[in-house]
DNA sequence: CTCTAGGGCTAGGGTTAA
DNA sequence: TTTAACCCTAGCCCTAGA
């Protein structure tokens, strides 16, 4: 099965993963995607696509702040860090 | 809060567990683990990943026989049966 | 409670369309 | 050539059942 033609990321669709980022925190894609407020935002999108949009939206916007300098807009940039469930206490 | 990395496995690694397997049999994740043996041979691994590294090492082989259909490179690849101990002679 | 089995998800390297 | 979009999959998570 191959896919013939890339779909395009929207001005939509970039909106709603940053709100699900900014909800949920990064490393949460599927919980994203999932959300009753978001869900229908999405395009055709899995939850890799979301991943490696928000890989580009970050490369994206170092590129920029390398040239110049300006301040992130994305909120809660801590792709590195992963929150982890504490076990509920039975 | 949890610093998330992924943790690749070397062959020593890799060499430890088939020494495990090959002496408890699949599926005696926690007696590898604390074998000692191997123990010291683990980089931060638990039984759960001797488990996932064990399957990902047969998806590889399934996948490399399906192509050239070549024998099996692992010790006793008897993942369905469950070799047990003699009791040491002491 | 601990441990295993197996499905599910993510992270990051690799590939492709344009 | 460059790169956003997409693919591949090892490694890690979740949890039912023993």
């Amino acid at each position: 099965m191959v896919k013939y033609r890339k779909n395009r990321w929207t001005k939509e669709e970039e909106d709603a993963l940053l709100a699900g980022i900014n909800k949920y925190g990064t490393g949460k894609w599927m919980d994203i995607l999932e959300d009753p407020l978001l869900w229908n935002q999405f395009v055709d999108r899995s939850n890799v696509d979301l991943k490696d949009k928000w890989r580009n939206m970050k490369n994206k916007e170092k590129s920029v702040t390398q040239k110049h300098n300006s301040a992130s807009i994305y909120p809660g940039n801590t792709s590195h860090v992963v929150v982890k469930n504490e076990p509920s206490p039975n």
